[in-house]
DNA sequence: AGGTAGTGTGGGAGCGCTCCCACAAGTGAT
DNA sequence: ATCACTTGTGGGAGCGCTCCCACACTACCT
C-alpha cells in the first residue's frame, strides 16, 4: 500500500486521451479504431494508428473491463489435483486444442486447478467475482456442484462430456454411441459372433451411450439381444478383471470383448491370459481411449480414439459463441448448444 | 458488443456503495474493512461485515485494479512448448510448490506458455498491458530477451536459475556448487581417485558452478588439479557419449565419472558398457537432477536432487516481496534478492 | 483554558476506458 | 430548396473502486 503514486506523470503508460490528442481526434474515435469499429474513415484510422505506434499505446485492461463489463479472459477449470493433470495426456491434448483455437483471439486463457477443497473455495470466490467471461469445464463428475454454480452465476460455460441426455450447459462430446458401434462392427467384420461388453460406470452418460451403441450394432447385424454378454465395469483395471472373470464363467464361448476403456481392457486381458485364452486367436479385445496403455499392451490393443484436441477447439468455439450472445443460460430454453465429434477406430493386433 | 446492459438494475452485483448504505457508514469505511485496515472501530467493522455477508458482496476486481493500479495476479511463464511442460516433472513439481505457497494469498496464478513465436508475441503484449503484478520465469535460455523486457517494463520478476553471477533479476537457484561437491565427495569417500567430470553447456551459469564445485572438492581433498579429467558436454545424451569416449581415450584409468545431468550420464553409461567397463565395479557414475532416467537406469543412477518444489515456493516468496516494495528493479542497486537452496545426493547402485 | 496529538470516519477526485447521444457534414430524393 | 437519411466524429457520463484530505471527536498534556 506504500507508494500508490508509482505511475509518474511522465513515465506512465500513455492513455487513450493522449493518443487522441496526438492524432488530433477525439477519445471516442480512438476507441473505435482500437476496437475495430467500421465507422471510421480511412484517413482518421491511419492517423490514429500512427499515434498508437508512436506512443506505444497499449489499452489498459482494467479500465476496459470496468467500463465494458468483460474481462477478455476465460478459464480452463480442471477439478483434479495437478498430478493427474500432468500424467494424463488427455489434458495436454485438450490444452493444445484450446490454445490453438484461442491464438487468433484477444482472449486470455487461465488454467485453474481445483483439486482440493481449499482450491475449490478459491475458485468459487474467483467465479463469484466474475473474473472471467467464461469457463471451460473438463472432467467433471456427476455430482459436482460446479456446473450449477456456473449456471447460477450466469457465467457462460462449456462442459466436456455432458452429464446426461438433458445437460443444460453447452457441451462437447465425442460420439460414444458411434465409437462403440464402430468397435462392435469391426469385431463382427472379423467374424466374431459372441461379442461381450464390459461397461464403464453406468452413472456416466458416455458409458451409457457406449452400451447403446454396442446393443444397436449387434441388433442391426441381426444378432438376438443377449444381456448375459454385458457385464458392468467401472473404468478401472480391477473392474475389468472382475467383469472378465464373470463373463468367462457365464458365457465360456465368448470370442470377443469390447471394453469401455483401455484400462478396463488391460484388466480383462490379464484374466484372459490366466484362463489360457489367447489374444486375438481365441478372444479378440477392443478398448476405448487409445491411450498409451493401448499402444504398449501385449498384444497392442485395438482401441477407439477420441479427438481430444479437436474437442478442445470445439469447446472454445462454443464458449465464444455463448459469450458473444451473452444471454443468461437459463433463458436459452431448448436451443442447447452442443457438439459431438466423431471417433476413430485404431486397429492393432488384439483384434 | 450487442447487449451491454446485461447488468440489470436489480439483479446486478452489489457495490461498495450499497454495502455502505446498508451498514450505515461511508464508502471509505467499507473499503477499509474490506482491505483489512486497522483504523476501523470494532463495532463498525462488525456492521460492515454483516452487510457484506447479507448482500453477498464480492469486490469488483476490475474497478480495484483500475483504481489501485494492481491486478492481484502473477504469471508463471514457461518459454517452452506445452509438450515439454507436460513431459518434464520439473514443471509439475515447480507448479506444486508455487501453488501451495500462493494458496494463502489473494494472488491468482496464471500459467502462460510461450513456446512459439506467436505465443511470445502475445506474451509481450500481455506484459506490456501490465496484466500481472509480477512474473515467474522458469527455464530461460541465456539469449532469451524476456528478462530484459521485464526489466524494461519494470515488472517485478523472479527467474529460476540466474543467467550469470551478476544476474540483475531476483533469482532462485539450487546450490549447483554444493551439489557438485557432494557428488565428488561421495565418490572420494567410496575410494575413487581418478574422478572425471562431464560438464553441462558452459554458457549456462549452473553448469559453470558445477565445474567449480567439482574442482574445489578435489583440491580440498588434496588432489592435484588435472584438467584432462574434465570434458565439456552439453546436457544431452549424445554429448555424454562423445565426452565419455574422449575421456576413456585420454585417461584410461578413470574410476569414476560425475556427469552434469542424468541424461549425460545415460550417454556416458552407454559408452562405458561398450568399452567393457562395469558400473560401478570399474567406473562409478553419478548424475544430476534425480530424474526418472536415474531411477530407471541399469544400474540405478546415483544423482543430485534439486528441491524443485521448494524452489517454486521460494520464487513466490521473493516475487511477493518484490511486488510489495514495488521499487523499480533498476533503482534497487546492489541489494539483489536471491535464494539458493540446498541439493541432496540420492545414492543408488551406480556408485 | 488552550494546545497537541491521535483515532475514526465521510466523501471528493480520479483511475482509463466504453457507451451513447448529439451533432456536423455529405448524399440523394422530393 | 427542403427533407430524410447516412456517415463520421466529439465528448459527457459513468463503470466501482482506492487514495487521501478534511473533519469531528476524544484524550492527555501544559
Amino acid at each position: 500500500m506504500a507508494s500508490h503514486g508509482a505511475r509518474g506523470r511522465s513515465g506512465g503508460r500513455p492513455t487513450l486521451e493522449e493518443v487522441a490528442a496526438r492524432a488530433g481526434v477525439g477519445r471516442g474515435t480512438v476507441s473505435r479504431v482500437i476496437n475495430g469499429s467500421p465507422r471510421v474513415s480511412d484517413a482518421t484510422r491511419a492517423a490514429v494508428e500512427a499515434a498508437v505506434a508512436e506512443l506505444g499505446y497499449v489499452p489498459n485492461t482494467a479500465a476496459r473491463a470496468l467500463a465494458a463489463n468483460r474481462t477478455d479472459a476465460i478459464a480452463l477449470v480442471v477439478p483434479e489435483p495437478e498430478t493427474r493433470f500432468f500424467n494424463e495426456p488427455y489434458f495436454s491434448d485438450m490444452l493444445k486444442g484450446v490454445g490453438s483455437e484461442l491464438s487468433d483471439t484477444e482472449m486470455q486463457l487461465l488454467l485453474i486447478f481445483a483439486g482440493s477443497d481449499r482450491e475449490r473455495q478459491r475458485l468459487a470466490q474467483y467465479l463469484a467475482a466474475h473474473r472471467v467471461d467464461g469457463v471451460l469445464l473438463v472432467s467433471v463428475h456427476a455430482d459436482d456442484p460446479l456446473p450449477d454454480l456456473l449456471t447460477q452465476l450466469e457465467i457462460p460455460a462449456v462442459i466436456s462430456g455432458p452429464r446426461s441426455a438433458t445437460e443444460t450447459l453447452a457441451s462437447v462430446d465425442s460420439d460414444n454411441y458411434g465409437g462403440a458401434r464402430s468397435a462392435v462392427e469391426h469385431l463382427l467384420s472379423r467374424g466374431r459372433g459372441r461379442i461381450a461388453h464390459i461397461t464403464g460406470r453406468l452413472d456416466v452418460y458416455g458409458a451409457q451411450r457406449r452400451v447403446d451403441g454396442y446393443r444397436d450394432a449387434l441388433r442391426d447385424a441381426g444378432h438376438a439381444a443377449d444381456d448375459r454378454l454385458i457385464e458392468a465395469g467401472d473404468f478401472t483395471e480391477e473392474g475389468g478383471r472382475r467383469a472378465m472373470a464373470e463373463l468367462l464363467h457365464r458365457c465360456p464361448d465368448v470370442d470377443a470383448v469390447f471394453a469401455a476403456s483401455d484400462v478396463t481392457a488391460a484388466g480383462a486381458r490379464q484374466v484372459l491370459r490366466e484362463k489360457g485364452r489367447r489374444i486375438p486367436d481365441d478372444v479378440a479385445l477392443v478398448g476405448y481411449d487409445d491411450s498409451a496403455i493401448a499402444r504398449h499392451m501385449d498384444p497392442p490393443l485395438t482401441s477407439v480414439r477420441q479427438p481430444i484436441e479437436e474437442m478442445g477447439r470445439a469447446m472454445i468455439d462454443l464458449l465464444l459463441t455463448e459469450i458473444a450472445d451473452r444471454r443468461p443460460a437459463a433463458s436459452r430454453g431448448l436451443e442447447r448448444h452442443q457438439a459431438v465429434l466423431a471417433t476413430e477406430l485404431v486397429e492393432r493386433a488384439s483384434s
